[in-house]
DNA sequence: CAAGGCAAGTTACTAATTTCACATACTACC
DNA sequence: GGTAGTATGTGAAATTAGTAACTTGCCTTG
């Protein structure tokens, strides 16, 4: 198939797919049915062999997909079979969980810079990484090769962040202030917030309850 | 209108809205069209209406929606209007960053307890509130009265902690960790994971950089 | 007090996503 | 080496979501 334009949903269960082949594979599965898949990842085994046909032939007729294999080719679509270099601006108490969050080194996300516009936090070490002044910022994103940024400042201070990072040419941005961005249609922006989801199950539950 | 399905997407633009909504009430503003709201929250103006349509009428027509009023409307419509008494499984890092995270109870959401299985955890005061042994869970939730679990346990023990919380009888959890989860159907399951988005994020870069 | 402007609410339409069903291709076994 | 079984890949059908156009009703102004 390999098609052009792909659904963000397509995108977000792909990412499913290889948190749930991890396992798998973690429990020496060798072979998987779209089938079998489908119901670990709670969805339709057609919605699984469709997403994965945007991208390319993966499986083989009769057998299934190769656990191993499907997850190094669906990570290579979606571009994580590489390390992406971010850097982190405001080191509150989210900030300082992330950046001694293990996982996004396991995952190939490097966080390569930690920045905070607070003096008594600059020059800190946290998790082997110094905190540097946010006014400094551009110098370094261009220096480390930086191409994600992630926001974890106050929401008065996020657009204030953000515009740091777009000035020094990052690419993305992940936003966990609660604070809308504006940013230009070349930079990506994706917000990161569980009250949302606490709102969905609230709503289900009162929903339910009647 | 008044349906009585409702689609996911909706919901979780109201979340949007209502947020957006709380700034513009915060800069004085007394009321907003569904175009200057749509462009607040980045979708068209007719979703807006369409979206509110499902719950009711809140709008006034030639003049737009009264802010405070449509917070109100949608938090009721929504079922956050009330205050949602949550218990929390698994105190490390992200544990400790939520339990101290003010925003919970801001929005409405009380973080009644706390519970861990590790012994040198148990009896440890944060933020006012005394980690408990989890095996003692669900005299507690029964007790408490509470609603909702959220799990930031390890992933190894997310579904025991899942049982633990449905056991007790929870009707909806926040999982936190990177396990799915199964649950009986009349139990609501949200899954955070912000690696998701990255992964988004990742793809989006790299399929801008082609 | 009437008429016009304006924005909500609603209906009709369009586009997109998901599901279904079948043809295809691969493996294994006889 | 052929055949039966099985699970993928795909095109079409069904469903769902999103957009645009229209109608209704409120407010303001002359």
């Amino acid at each position: 198939m390999k098609s052009d334009h792909i659904p963000s949903a397509t995108i977000q269960r792909l990412a499913v797919y290889v948190q749930v082949l991890g396992w798998m594979q973690r429990d020496q599965v060798k072979v998987v049915s779209s089938e079998a898949l489908a119901k670990a990842c709670d969805v339709n085994p057609s919605q699984i062999r469709k997403d994965l046909a945007y991208f390319g032939e993966f499986g083989v007729r009769g057998v299934g997909y190769y656990v191993e294999d499907l997850i190094t080719s669906i990570k290579r679509s979606l571009g994580v079979d590489r390390v992406w270099r971010t850097a982190l601006v405001g080191v509150g108490n989210l900030g300082r969980a992330l950046l001694n969050h293990k996982e996004f080194k396991a995952r190939g996300f490097h966080i390569v810079g930690a920045y905070d516009c607070d003096p008594f936090k600059i020059g800190e070490v946290i998790s082997g990484l110094e905190v540097m002044c946010t006014k400094t910022l551009s110098d370094w994103v261009k220096e480390l090769d930086i191409e994600i940024g992630i926001i974890t400042t106050p929401p008065e201070r996020a657009q204030r962040a953000a515009n740091h990072l777009i000035e020094s040419g990052v690419k993305g941005i992940l936003n966990f202030a609660p604070a809308r961005i504006t940013a230009p249609e070349n930079v990506f922006v994706e917000y990161v917030d569980f009250f949302h989801q606490l709102y969905s199950l609230a709503f289900s539950i009162t929903l339910a309850g009647q």
